[in-house]
DNA sequence: TCTTGACCTTCCAGTGGCTGGAACCCTTAG
DNA sequence: CTAAGGGTTCCAGCCACTGGAAGGTCAAGA
């Protein structure tokens, strides 16, 4: 397979592919052309790749899951705490996103939002009260 | 003032003030050393924009804002105009990370967590499966 | 045979919003 | 005289790509 079926079939583009053989993903082949030739385990571990970064998952943790992956002696709770510990974050963002959105709102809903240059939005950011 | 006094009193670090200068949000003076003096006016900029960060607000955003901040013909539309764009933007990045959260959590109470090879987060990550 | 177009290659630079560090200058206290 | 604690500039790095330039390769069609 060449990097353009790779991708098609993966989901990941071209990019990103020579990205990840580049630190360290990936190790294909090449022929003599120079063009690199994936096999289909190295199809699987991409899908798997984007899997975990789509999960939100950053490049060190997919390295870390995929040693674990290929470890057919891990036990199931070293991922476990990967993954636990990756909630945590998740719902550390999430909470700081809904305290954002939850000011903003407010600000909005007290935003009469017509010509007249009175703003309470700007207000809050000016003064830092409003609340 | 110098750097160190507006830091201390925006709690904005001197590094981002001085990023904040390259990129055209402040114009200090300098005085016959080359310090930066700053004046009540600037340290007041630099606090709204240190409370439109930490809403959410991009660079770009932010200078918006202040345009709009300091002319004082805007109508309060245009501000809830782009605070209302951001919300949607935040709602949209909290639904992709309660799908993430849900999908891990939901993984995670499936996966024993011991020393057995077998794990549920690992597969889902190898084929798509097990939702 | 030539050309066209779709592939592929490498390398370099840019994204956003800082942040760290080096190497240096200025001021004040002891 | 020296040391500490300001300040200055400039360059590099973070993360995870992404865009673009400049060029090599291959298969199909005129």
């Amino acid at each position: 397979m060449n990097i353009g079926e790779v991708a098609e079939r993966s989901g990941i583009p071209t990019k990103t592919i020579r990205y990840y053989e580049d630190i360290g993903f990936l190790h294909p082949k090449r022929n003599e052309n120079g063009y690199r030739i994936f096999e289909e385990t190295e199809l699987h571990k991409l899908t798997f790749i984007g899997r975990a970064r789509s999960l939100g998952f950053n490049i060190e943790e997919c390295r870390a899951l995929l040693a674990l992956y290929e470890d057919k002696e891990r036990g199931s709770s070293d991922v476990k705490k990967i993954a636990q510990q990756h909630v945590q974050e998740i719902e550390a963002k999430i909470a700081d996103l809904i305290a954002m959105r939850d000011t903003l709102t407010h600000l909005i809903t007290a935003c009469a939002g017509d010509h007249r240059p009175d703003c309470p939005i700007l207000d809050n950011l000016s003064d830092g009260k409003g609340e």
